[in-house]
DNA sequence: GCACATCGTAAGCACATGCATATCAATGAA
DNA sequence: TTCATTGATATGCATGTGCTTACGATGTGC
């Protein structure tokens, strides 16, 4: 049984996972936004999305706990929900130019603290590692579940 | 205000974490361990920690929180707790030769499937991937914090 | 028209987590 | 010797999460 020669994937990812939301949680503190009502924003403009089912499910949230997320920024003019013509079931999410613009503040704050971290880097090590990490984040996310 | 060049480093690690574990969640149970009593099986023969609250600090884990995990390991004779003759306060954790040969078999299954899904990258920038997650990684947790 | 599915919404339950508190035993410093 | 600190342990509380159930409104297919 050979000694690994490497850490588990997981293992690296996750905790770093973590500590990254600890160093955003300042930042959007700051700017007055929970950690899902930044995805939510950020998805907003992103995702391709019809339905508040298939925004959730694209940002790993449940949707019955995305409901208050979304009243609580409708409440603060930054998103709007409107009936779609086509199915009146749906409600279409849109970003406010007020929530376009909070998104962008916050993303910039929260990208050039993630920079400053990265320039620990080589440069080409970083733009193969966001390369690849955008690569790893755009699988669908059975990809990744053992095959039987 | 430009567009960003990239998505936030975090949007793309914490969702990837949430992948990761939960592939790894059936190996697991396959192999009859939590994740928590993998984490611990996993760090006691890479950290060097005398104490069990060093280790939990090392692994991300709440120390109170790991005495049960602790517990059910010992009890399976997976890992000894010995008194440090230098200190009676501490309990000297070490893995069993049946603890070390399920790590392995575990870490060898775990180790695989993440190698099906590296292989969708190039070979190439999966070595600079790994190097640089793993840079990453072993960074003290406060480096991710903003500057005040 | 009817049975079933879908969407948004609210709420319940079990469990995990982060943090705090408390206790006992042991250690180290003043 | 006294006191503060440390290590292990147990437990409580508040919060978040995953999943489930249920409901009303709407849409689809037969």
């Amino acid at each position: 049984m050979a000694e690994p020669t490497r850490p588990d994937l997981a293992a690296m990812i996750v905790p770093l996972g973590r500590s990254l939301m600890a160093a955003e949680q300042p930042i959007l503190a700051a700017h007055d936004l929970t950690m899902w009502e930044y995805v939510v924003l950020t998805a907003l403009s992103t995702e391709p999305v019809r339905t508040q089912a298939a925004l959730a499910d694209a940002v790993g949230a449940d949707k019955t706990r995305i409901i208050p997320v979304l009243d609580g920024l409708q409440r603060r003019g930054l998103l709007t929900r409107e009936p779609d013509p086509a199915d009146r079931r749906v409600r279409l999410l849109a970003l406010t130019p007020q929530g376009r613009r909070l998104r962008d503040t916050t993303r910039t704050a929260i990208q050039r603290n993630e920079e400053r971290v990265l320039r620990l880097l080589p440069a080409a090590d970083r733009r193969v590692l966001l390369r690849a990490l955008r690569t790893l984040a755009d699988l669908p996310r059975d990809t990744f579940l053992p095959e039987t």
